[in-house]
DNA sequence: TTCATTTACTTGATATTTGAAGTAATTCGT
DNA sequence: ACGAATTACTTCAAATATCAAGTAAATGAA
């Protein structure tokens, strides 16, 4: 193993760790606050970028999650009414899921909360390592959606 | 919303993201090599770098997963003869995991190929790169990690 | 010592996630 | 237009994870 295999284990381990903190204060501060949690959280921003709504399909694209998962955190949304189904016109298979005016409201206190949150745990560093950190991952996204990523 | 915050949020969004693909690709990589998964490589992982063994307890804060999780993952792997758990000589209420001879072998082809794996991803950043981020992380981690974390 | 507290785990009830298999609607080639 | 393949989802079972008790051992103060 060489020094840059030993480094990328090294770094690996840490974006690993990290994010993982991360997500769990999140979570938990979401719990406490809004008794949602993060994975809900984010399927709902999605729909809040997406007026005309989104299949379900595109929904678990996006939240990184598979169809099961999407199909049971919608049914749980859709129990708080949050967000609403229907079948789409165009196309009897796909179902639209739009947030409802309470999802809305419900989600915006909870954004907002969740930007004091975040920036509040990435104000520790520059704005100068802030962007660097972007751009580096992502290349390593970019490498990890290619084809041949798993040899 | 300043500049700052939105940058934060998109720095958070991306290292979710980025961390996630990265992860699923591991696991299942480890599930079609070696019908393992992520969390047990780590928590075998951890039990490697300790050769006297280790607490539950202690388990748990490595791995970042609760209590009863570990309990759970040690059974299914002593199940599999991987590790074995003896009750502490110094505290009975301890239970002190260690790694068989098979475990250990087996945990030496799945670090063989993880590391491949790993190395392989992370090689698309220069060796500066992966030092700043891994510089930039621990930042964050310290951050996440102290007392008034979440206000 | 002796009992209240704390600590280390386990348990059991739930919650979440995955993956494979099933259903219905759409599309494509003919 | 017709059936085979594909696509969009749902379902169900199994794997994983959390949380809130519960149990037993260790600690510590009176």
């Amino acid at each position: 193993m060489s020094t840059a295999d030993r480094e990328s284990l090294r770094l690996w381990l840490r974006l690993f760790t990290t994010t993982t903190l991360v997500e769990r204060q999140l979570d938990s501060a979401l719990k406490r606050e809004f008794s949602s949690t993060l994975p809900r959280f984010d399927l709902l921003a999605q729909l809040e970028r997406a007026p005309d709504g989104l299949r379900m399909g595109e929904l678990s694209e996006r939240i990184l999650t598979t169809g099961g998962n999407v199909t049971w955190l919608v049914r749980a949304l859709e129990a708080e009414k949050l967000v609403t189904r229907c079948v789409s016109p165009t196309d009897k298979r796909a179902a639209i899921v739009r947030l409802t005016a309470t999802g809305k409201r419900h989600f915006a206190a909870m954004a907002h909360a969740h930007e004091r949150w975040v920036a509040d745990i990435f104000a520790t560093l520059s704005a100068l390592d802030r962007r660097a950190m972007h751009a580096q991952l992502g290349v390593v996204k970019t490498r990890v959606r290619s084809p041949r990523s798993t040899p």
